[in-house]
DNA sequence: AATTTTATATGACAAATGTCATGTATCGAC
DNA sequence: GTCGATACATGACATTTGTCATATAAAATT
C-alpha cells in the first residue's frame, strides 16, 4: 500500500484526486492539504511515500515547499502536478530532485505515476518531457550588472561569441578596432579571463541566453 | 490488459522479464525476441502497446531499431532497458521520442513504469534523470569522421574548447607549441573557420560531447 | 630493401590580439 | 565656467596566433 498526501489549492481537485487514487487498492490517501505550508506540515505528520503537490498556490510555489521538505528529507519523493506546463518551473523542479512532473488532467495517468515513483523511477508527462530539451538549454543567465559589465561591453560578448574578430566587431558597433580591444581588455579583466576564446567559452557555459543570439 | 513485447539479448533475461511483466494481472508479453531486426517484425505482428527493448544487442542497437519502428509508427510507446547507464544513448533515446529510459535490475520498477507509459507518461530511472542536466548539454555529437578529424585533432579540439593556449594544449599533450599549432592550423582548414574562438563557438554549437568534458 | 605514410618538430613570417598610457570631445553636475 | 565622468580613439609594444615550407625518425607498405 503505497501512503500519498496530496496538496491542492482547489479542494476540488484535490477531492477528485483523492478519488481517482483510491479508485485501485494500492493508494491511500492520508491527508489532503491546500497550501505550500500545510505540504510541510503534512509531510511532516505523515511522511508518506509519495506526496502528490500542486505546482502553484496562494502562499507559496511547490517548489518552495518541496524544497524545504527535501532539505529535512533527502528521500522524500515529490511528485508535482501541473495544470498546463508551466514552462519554467519543469528544470528548477528537475535539478531540485523531484520525482516527477505531470499533468493533473491526465486522470488516468496518474496513479501509474505513483507506483512508478513509489517504485523509484521518475516520471514526467509527454508534453512536459517534449518541452525539456529547449528549457535545458536555458543556463542560469549569468548576472552582468554584478561584474560591472556596460551594455556596450555585453554587445561585444555577444558578437566575439559569434566568432567574430576585433575589426569584423568595430564594423559591426561603428567603432574603431582600437575602441574594441579596450573594451575587450576590460572585459576580460572584469570576468578574470585572458584571451577571446576563453570569453566564448564562458559564454556558452557560465553564461548564455541572455540576449540575442 | 497491457500488451507488451521484449526485446533482449539475453534469452534468461527476456524471460524473467516475462515473468516479472505477467505476474501481475495487467500485462501480457505477447513474444519475446533478441535482436533489433526481431523487433522490427514483432512490432510489426503484434502492434503491441509498449514494447520494452534492450538498449545494446548484437546486430543493431536498440535506438536503431526503435528509430525504424518510430518512422512507421510514430505513435510507438517504446521503452528501453539499459544495465547500467550508457550515457551516449540517453539523449538520443529522448530525441527520438523514446517513452522512458529506466534500469533492468530495477524489477519491481518495470511494471508500474509499463503502465505509466501506456497511460501517455514517460518513465526514466532515477540513476539515469539524475545525469540528465549534463547529458542534454552536450548537442547532437558532430561526426568527426566525415571531416577527416584525426583522434589527436580531437583532443586538441577540446582543450581549445576549454580555453587553453597553445602552449597549455602542448604542455597536456606532451607535443611542442609548433606542433599544436600544425594540428590546430589543418584542424581550422578542415572545418572552414578562421581561428581558435570560431573553433570553441563551433565546438559549442555544432558539435560537442563525443569526448570528455 | 626501398618507399611511402605518419607523427612530430623547426623556423620564419605576417596578422591578430591584448595591454597600457595618453588624447579628445561631450555632457551633466556643482 | 570649471570639474569630472563618459565614450571613443591612438599609437606603441610584447605576445599569441595561424600559415607554410621544410625536416626527421619511426612505422607501415610495397
Amino acid at each position: 500500500m503505497i501512503k500519498t498526501v496530496v496538496i491542492d489549492d482547489d479542494k476540488l481537485v484535490s477531492l477528485s484526486l483523492k478519488t481517482i487514487l483510491e479508485s485501485g487498492s494500492e493508494i491511500t490517501v492520508a491527508e489532503i492539504g491546500s497550501s505550500g505550508s500545510e505540504a510541510i506540515a503534512l509531510y511532516e505528520k505523515h511522511a508518506p511515500d509519495v506526496m502528490l503537490m500542486d505546482i502553484r498556490m496562494n502562499d507559496m510555489t511547490g517548489i518552495e515547499a518541496g524544497e524545504k521538505i527535501l532539505s529535512a528529507h533527502p528521500d522524500a519523493r515529490i511528485l508535482y502536478l501541473t495544470t498546463f506546463s508551466d514552462d519554467e518551473y519543469i528544470v528548477k523542479a528537475l535539478n531540485m530532485g523531484a520525482k516527477g512532473y505531470i499533468l493533473k488532467q491526465d486522470f488516468e495517468g496518474i496513479a501509474p505515476a505513483v507506483s512508478a515513483v513509489m517504485r523509484g523511477q521518475r516520471v514526467f508527462g509527454d508534453e512536459v518531457m517534449t518541452r525539456l530539451p529547449e528549457l535545458m538549454q536555458r543556463k542560469s543567465a549569468f548576472d552582468f550588472a554584478a561584474h560591472d559589465i556596460s551594455e556596450k561591453e555585453q554587445e561585444i560578448i555577444v558578437l566575439v561569441a559569434r566568432g567574430l574578430s576585433n575589426k569584423e566587431i568595430a564594423a559591426q558597433l561603428f567603432l574603431s578596432e582600437g575602441t574594441v580591444r579596450n573594451y575587450l581588455s576590460s572585459i576580460l579583466d572584469k570576468l578574470s579571463l585572458r584571451d577571446r576564446t576563453q570569453l566564448a567559452v564562458f559564454y556558452y557555459t557560465k553564461c548564455s541566453g541572455s540576449a540575442d543570439f
